[in-house]
DNA sequence: CTAATCCCTATAAAACAGATAGAGATAATG
DNA sequence: CATTATCTCTATCTGTTTTATAGGGATTAG
């Protein structure tokens, strides 16, 4: 499961994204709409601004907008900054590489083979979808979609 | 990342499933290969046991065997006895569904597409592979596997 | 009877999740 | 210049989860 923590970030950069005109959202409004803690959002913006993601203006009239534009955002990207590696395991992820302190060898390590294979799959997924690509489906939902209810 | 929990567990399945002629196999030589705490591991094989995975002999020359054959076993099994759903986000789990309490509407959630996609990806691999699979593999690794480092 | 094993429950330290709180810095506006 | 709305920063708090550790009880082989 991910986190709120992330879960509200996302919502956040949706909200901002969908911007008409490029203008700035405010982190009440944001709050408002989507009923997050108000000064628990307030940390999560400042981690978004501080990865680059975001761009505040304060004062009055004050509020956020993209720095990014959101179809380089992808949902891996902001997954990671908020909960962490994607990897199931500390030896599967390249960015936070750590060895199994247990582990005799990873090459012919069985869980770490097959982990690889579901990590895989899944990354390939978040790292290629963007904040632009949600929203685009959004507003144009694809018909007929097999709508696959996971279990 | 996977808990250490259930990263012992597989370890432990593996090992009892590799056993010669179906031979028991005691905590203690489990713990002491794999260098997992003894009285943890013995809180795993009993889950294990109660989740109908392992049997279990008492007493001297004791030990445990598997219940099931382990080709029967999937990883995502293993996953969701001891790190609970697989899924992203509550409202995608089919086994422990939740609905978001501030989710409008599920089939407009921009968050809620997506990761369905990055859930299927992984679950279909998680819930497809078995211990029999991982062993099987091991013993008889794939030649020239392009060996994709995933990050 | 003894020793080795599994079985069960309680406890605890550390980390993490999910906030809450309050004060400071900045900018627009009148 | 005072006011007000905003972002900024840091500290704190509470409950849960993780990762064990501990101690004994039950069972069985020999």
């Amino acid at each position: 499961m991910i986190s709120n923590k992330a879960k509200y970030a996302l919502r956040a950069l949706l909200a901002v994204a969908a911007q008409p005109g490029g203008e700035a959202l405010t982190s009440t409004e944001i709050a408002r709409r989507h009923k997050i803690p108000h000064k628990f959002l307030e940390q999560i913006l400042l981690d978004l601004k501080k990865s680059g993601i975001l761009e505040s203006r304060r004062g009055k009239s004050g509020g956020y907008v993209m720095l990014r534009p959101a179809d380089t955002i992808s949902f891996g990207e902001v997954l990671r900054i908020f909960d962490g590696p994607l990897a199931p395991l500390p030896c599967l992820s390249r960015n936070a590489y750590r060895r199994c302190e247990d582990c005799e060898s990873e090459a012919r390590c069985e869980i770490r083979r097959e982990f690889a294979r579901s990590y895989e799959a899944s990354r390939q997924v978040l790292d290629s979808r963007t904040i632009a690509d949600a929203l685009r489906e959004s507003q144009n939902p694809p018909i007929a979609a097999p709508e696959r209810r996971a279990g």
